[in-house]
DNA sequence: TCACATTTAATTGTTCGCAATTGAATTCGC
DNA sequence: GCGAATTCAATTGCGAACAATTAAATGTGA
């Protein structure tokens, strides 16, 4: 009896972890496909896809870095990349050149019309900020226990 | 002077939205590929790609529903689901038939395959919950800001 | 020096994700 | 009832995302 209870009671525990609602990971990846279709009409105005955004923002805050440097810093490898910057360089926000010093590397500059396109992008945060409907505050907040969760889970895939 | 000193704060304040690091949205994006990551070779076991696993995890609360049914579940449209439900039809998880009473409905329902899944799937929750390093109540706790968010956004896009 | 390992991008193939369109079935307005 | 609008799934086309492989350049050890 007592053995029957514990049975049910570990059934219903792994039954509710199987729920969907319970689940933090569709939480994260519900809540991605949520924010790209915010920001899609947005973005569709600078021209630009959710991750090709994403790359503009890492190399306005640094370019003429090599293709490596940009997969680490957005956790993106070069089967994703390198068509993604070919699609850039053929919109001519940016230039892929050949690193003089080693051959392998290819160097990402941004051209002039890529370093311009970031004034128009500054209206961006606002209006996501507008449409989360949260403080700053809040939002930082969260940021920052989603990074900490984040960088836990590529810590485990690390080992 | 005054003015000046407002413009520089503003500009900067723009700058600072900008900023890779200051985004939620990429630390959203970030952890959602995370998971997937972590995901990836417990479901490789099962059989299923993560959005497959939502799918089944879906089904598994409540099957024999429309094809729409899902999407409004999982926030997902038929570009999408059509055919990732054919290949699980494929592997036998599931069938699709159409509505005998409205011909345009097609009907989701498990296999006996699809239902048995259901207990190698049990482990999986547990696996996660060690790589994220965090309690259930924590993940419990940002699950329900995370998904509160999410709901803005989508709020947000009904309009 | 020369074989061998490592690093770096690019490529290939499969699977999402979504906008836009199509086509069939159903419902609504008159 | 009947024509028009609506609903639903499927399709098409494009852009990610990633595993696995390839190829070239560089580094390393005997």
């Amino acid at each position: 009896m007592d053995s029957m209870t514990i049975m049910v009671r570990k059934q219903t525990a792994a039954d509710q972890a199987l729920r969907l609602d319970n689940q933090i990971c569709f939480a994260v990846y519900s809540t991605a496909h949520a924010f790209n279709r915010v920001y899609k009409p947005l973005l569709d105005r600078l021209g630009l896809t959710y991750p090709q955004y994403l790359v503009m923002l890492a190399l306005w805050e640094r370019d003429d870095v090599p293709v490596k440097d940009l997969g680490e810093r957005l956790f993106l490898d070069s089967g994703t990349l390198t068509p993604l910057l070919k699609r850039l360089e053929a919109a001519e926000l940016i230039k892929r050149t050949r690193s003089t010093q080693d051959e392998r590397v290819v160097l990402i500059a941004l051209t002039q019309q890529g370093h311009a396109l970031r004034e128009k992008a500054k209206a961006v945060p606002q209006s996501i900020l507008a449409a989360s409907d949260c403080t700053v505050g809040e939002l930082l907040a969260m940021k920052d226990e989603i990074v900490a969760l984040r960088d836990r889970l590529n810590a485990v895939l690390g080992e």
